[in-house]
DNA sequence: GCTTCATACCTCGTTATACAAAGTATTATG
DNA sequence: CATAATACTTTGTATAACGAGGTATGAAGC
């Protein structure tokens, strides 16, 4: 997919899976797979940007004898998606106008 | 509006009004103002992108004794047009999954 | 026993891009 | 005569995706 636009979702996108339930990068990456692709060279820097304006928290939890860093949520993360659904409405003029673009008139 | 959602946008978007009409660069600022704001600083660049992978063509013509540079967009700019609408589908996937993780479930 | 793959984390360097700020120049308006 | 509008351009900064590389453990295959 277009890497430029990828830009302006891939956070949100790991929020909304984080909304869902509360999850680690590795299983991120695996469960966003078949909707948008993320390499944990990307994700990783993700995750260090949303914890830095709290939009989610960490708590390391031992599976299987080994250390994962699960990352849950929080309201300042809720916030963020709502916001972005509620800018949707302009994107949608956007491409009203491209796709006006193509039948042309 | 988010600025890294617009990254992907930005370009398609001048190709959409050059798919309208030949324009110049001061005419396509304010004439995509309504829809989303660009800056000079972030549109000439844009142009001179475009003209480099052909998507656009230059004339220089005077207007009012003055130069001005209009563009018009080509078979290439058209197709990258095409191609984005093409892959939009996939993006309105991922909005889905945004809007999805709003009511929770 | 050894290799390979899956799991799990992280960083560095490169590249792309939006945009403020500044610069240049002309014409119109107050 | 100054200010705004028209019109183009460059420089510097910040943000972000991602390939490539690094570390470490457990399980499966040969």
């Amino acid at each position: 997919m277009n890497t430029q636009l990828k830009k302006g979702l891939l956070d949100i996108c790991v929020l909304a899976e984080l909304e869902r339930k509360e999850s680690y990068g590795y299983a991120i990456i695996n469960d966003l797979a078949p909707l948008i692709e993320v390499s944990e060279s990307t994700l990783y820097p993700i995750l260090k940007r949303l914890l830095a304006k709290k939009a989610i928290t960490t708590k390391s939890k031992i599976h299987n004898n080994r250390f994962r860093k699960y990352y849950q949520i929080t309201d300042v993360g809720r916030q963020e998606i709502a916001d972005f659904v509620g800018e949707w409405g302009q994107v949608e003029k956007i491409i009203g106008f491209i796709k006006g673009a193509e039948i042309d008139e």
